[in-house]
DNA sequence: CTGAAAGCGCTTACAG
DNA sequence: CTGAAAGCGCTTACAG
């Protein structure tokens, strides 16, 4: 580790920055015909604007944004709000978002929630603060609290939800994005009965999430729909790592009457299984087959079966519905449902 | 897709946002002390303040934070910024930076740069700009319009580099961390000629980025310093993707005198590489014996050996030096190296 | 086409 | 302990 001090810097402090002020003196004219040079915004002669741009260069001016920020109350500033940070999937949403933000001219303030209410919260209190224009919040909480802070915000918000909205399709003032999991899981449940089998383990992830408690739903109606037994002992609620995947997993192996199948209520906890599979030499698919949902890039890797949760779509109309608001003075709002989307590997499909 | 237009919404927006004169009215008193009382600033007397706070709850008041920046040049908002969005070493970057600085009530701007010098640039102006209070850049170029510009942003930036810096130790006015992939990739390489390689095929990423050429001197040196006559069909340029990984490793397996072990320069290529051993029914480790670099998740559910880049405490020493600049007004700067630590796993383990 | 002036919503010495 | 006033750096009607 090398360490110096930098006496240069320290001097360069003295030697404010010029604001626009300073450029119009240089210049020769109002402060007003600089912005309006910069901006494009009014008239103003082309050899005017020649000697205004001279002037900037000259002074190395960059206009310090608070000023205008101020005057126009805009920030161009948008936050993108995710639950937690170990999930591949919100990269994906995060991307999509930038990709259609970014050539509009706004930047994306990310924000981690952790899920809980008081930072969810927090993200609208940000909003109140005009830190940002907008706010893409994808929420775990569905709470009264959180319902009256989006409509006390007065300002564009679009709620995302990795499961089915339970505040969609209600006339409020904001616009949603949901995933019909519980379908998801449906008919990941389905697809492994219909190759045939019918003791399939669940590993359902962490209870008294609206998310999974959903998705175990999903899971009780495929058995149902088929006539199949629901077992106690075959549904594994934990957490949705891959170490409770992990754990959950082995503790199935080791029933006197074991599954056939292993359907995980996400990717994590699917990964989880596999590596316990591959300890205990039970091969896949043909001892025991397997299927997970999120179609993280580990599960291409290792051929798992998955569902694709369109989280770059789910990012992309984020980003459109926003921006309809910011820009376009919409005051229409949207519910959008997405259902994922199964991607068939080798885990799940019986060998001929 | 269900819409709805909600007249509430349009009308609301009539009701300005009350500002801090509203409250000094309805509290009677001056804004100045409105503004003492929120910020705990100066004296002010207790009964007062309970007066301020209930106007303040009464109009259910939040400070306008542009007038707040316009006056104290202060935004509290740094820019992490980062090279791209499809590699998991850069999230626990941003989560690890995340944790730091949000309890010193700084929120994180995220930036994507695709690894150009233009976008790296363009960070830069942020900075200028007065958007941001400090910078974080993981950057890519080595250029002297880069340097230039960090010198003369006269702000606090931190350099991140996924390699052994060029700019170390040479008094800049800024901060540095690197990791020194040289001698990761020496070790990497080392590792298995201990192992009892000594036809070992080399993934060597992009040609041309800096990033890449250094690992690949690392690779060199290892064959080098143990004898080993470096050939020229063991080394494949090409890119630093998963599917490139896939079809170098194809190119290399189908040599007359192909490798026994295969070094690749990240784990995305090994991650391919796996894949195509896989298809083309090779034994790992005991046909080819394989070992990446990054230690990302995939590579831990495979029992892929690999390297820790330490990721988490670059975020961590990065946001800690901004801090200081930001908050210590510390002037002076620091040069931080950090070494890949070997993750050794089942891919590259003789078995005995 | 250009300039003078007001004002966005805060904070901060300063006087009392 | 509190208030009056200046000012941060812009933009925006408005008058000419």
């Amino acid at each position: 580790m090398h360490t110096k001090s930098n006496p240069q810097k320290e001097n360069s402090n003295n030697s404010k920055k010029p604001s626009i002020i300073d450029v119009a003196k240089l210049a020769g004219v109002s402060p007003g015909t600089v912005s309006n040079a910069l901006n494009s915004s009014g008239y103003v002669k082309s050899s005017t604007k020649e000697k205004v741009l001279h002037a900037i260069k000259e002074l190395n001016y960059i206009p310090n944004r608070a000023g205008r920020i101020l005057k126009t109350n805009k920030t161009n500033l948008i936050m993108l709000a995710v639950p937690d940070t170990s999930n591949e999937i919100y990269f994906r949403m995060i991307e999509s978002v930038q990709e259609y933000m970014k050539p509009k001219g706004y930047s994306i303030l990310l924000y981690y929630t952790n899920g809980t209410l008081q930072e969810e919260l927090r993200t609208l209190f940000l909003l109140r603060e005009r830190v940002i224009d907008g706010l893409i919040l994808v929420h775990f909480s569905y709470n009264e609290e959180l319902f009256q802070a989006i409509e006390s915000s007065n300002s564009p918000v679009v709620l995302i939800s990795m499961c089915n909205h339970l505040w969609a399709g209600k006339g409020n003032p904001f616009d949603t994005i949901s995933v019909d999991v519980h379908r998801g899981i449906y008919e990941s449940t389905k697809h492994l009965i219909n190759m045939g089998h019918s003791k399939i383990g669940y590993l359902a992830g962490k209870k008294g999430l609206t998310v999974y408690e959903q998705r175990y739903n999903g899971y009780c109606q495929a058995l149902n729909d088929a006539g199949i037994k629901y077992r106690n002992d075959y549904v594994m609620w934990n957490d949705y790592t891959i170490l409770a995947g992990n754990n959950s997993s082995r503790s199935l192996l080791l029933l006197q009457d074991k599954p056939t199948a292993i359907c995980a209520s996400n990717d994590h906890q699917a990964l989880g299984s596999w590596q316990a599979l591959q300890d205990m030499n039970i091969a896949v698919p043909s001892e025991i087959a397997l299927v997970g949902m999120d179609n993280i890039i580990s599960s291409k890797i290792i051929g798992l079966t998955s569902f694709d949760m369109h989280e770059d779509i789910m990012g992309n109309e984020a980003a459109k519905l926003l921006y309809s608001h910011l820009e376009e003075n919409s005051n229409t709002f949207k519910d959008i449902y997405l259902v994922p989307s199964i991607r068939l590997r080798n885990s799940s499909i019986k060998l001929k």
